[in-house]
DNA sequence: CGTCTATTTGAATGTACTCAAAAGCGGTGG
DNA sequence: CCACCGCTTTTGAGTACATTCAAATAGACG
């Protein structure tokens, strides 16, 4: 099994022992997902957190009027998963689907634990994890409060190449928050305006 | 000392016997804020998780064009700080002031600590204040997208009646994300339309 | 009482929205 | 291979809402 991404991954806040290695290795589960499948459906609990190790989903909620709010889109190499709703057990309001044909590694709670014991470390990348997505949130938040829609479209395309490329139009409206006609308009001002600018 | 309020409030997620109790007061540090100063400028390392026992504090952040975005107002009963920067001991971006005089019992990460050791179950509190955090966050998020502003204003005032008389309302404005004439235009709206329709 | 700040009001502008329709694109079946 | 269908993206026209800038009013504090 082939774990080299999901290792560096790690490795980017924690170090490990080729020992810490081979115990992770023998918790991995792999799930495969095809596109449109689920990872996660609202009103689900969470059971997993999951490494995508190839594919791109992306996390997804729908609010009292019926439309559709991209959270955050998800490629290789990120965690996915409803932190809140693995940790409380509760059931998630959020919806989580392969874009593309997928292969996460998943660890349910029990795993974790196993984990956590062996590797006392994990647990400081998990914290570490859950900050994360506070900050990454905060940061959308600001962006979203500060920025024109131009400037996030500008922030997406530069700090997401590649999922520009994979993802429809219409989705990524739905993280920017704006209509699909409004974000076709954005697309022609950006075209016309000097790209370099980005 | 009257730690009464503290207490309720750690009692609502987890429950303390009376050596428990005895232990938490022993690290409890008061500190008084005069209205306008700061509990955390932003530059500065948050060392101190804060609960407020009196008084009023707002957090904001100010963005590249010099605006300033209240990310919360925390009336007594609530816990102030920068969770990132208290556990990553990087310099926080947020400012917190107190809005009017305050009470604050503060911890620092050595009392934390030392709770921790003797209080296993305050370390699940606490990894609870930050998931609710981000829940709190998601939500803002989500209202922030889905909303009219009128409709924000209402969940505003209805969830928070007490702060509404309390702070300014350019700051609210600065919480709503709308400019203060702005705002002045949908309070006329609000108290025009049926009230009781909140 | 006067100064400083906060709030309100007005008019013009801009940005995203809705609704509607057209064009583009991909896949299926004749 | 082409015709057709469904879905995505683009374009257009008119509307709604918040913004800017400017000025007037109201409140707070010394």
């Amino acid at each position: 099994m082939d774990i080299q991404l999901l290792q560096r991954n790690i490795e980017r806040f924690i170090s490990l022992n080729q020992d810490e290695i081979d115990f992770l290795i023998s918790k991995v589960v792999i799930k495969k997902l095809r596109k449109r499948q689920y990872f996660l459906q609202a009103g689900e609990w969470c059971r997993y957190q999951g490494f995508v190790n190839k594919g791109c989903l992306r996390t997804y909620e729908i609010d009292e009027k019926g439309a559709e709010h991209v959270v955050l889109f998800t490629p290789e190499d990120w965690w996915v998963g409803d932190l809140y709703s693995f940790y409380t057990t509760e059931p998630s309001k959020l919806n989580i689907e392969a874009m593309e044909d997928c292969e996460l590694f998943i660890f349910d709670k029990d795993s974790l634990e196993e984990i956590y014991t062996h590797i006392p470390k994990m647990e400081r990348f998990f914290r570490l994890l859950m900050q994360n997505a506070l900050i990454a949130l905060s940061r959308r938040m600001m962006s979203s409060m500060t920025q024109t829609t131009l400037e996030r479209y500008c922030d997406f395309i530069q700090r997401y190449p590649e999922i520009e490329q994979r993802v429809p139009n219409h989705q990524i409206a739905a993280y920017l928050g704006v209509k699909p006609e409004s974000l076709s308009r954005i697309r022609k001002q950006y075209l016309q305006s000097d790209k370099k600018t980005s």
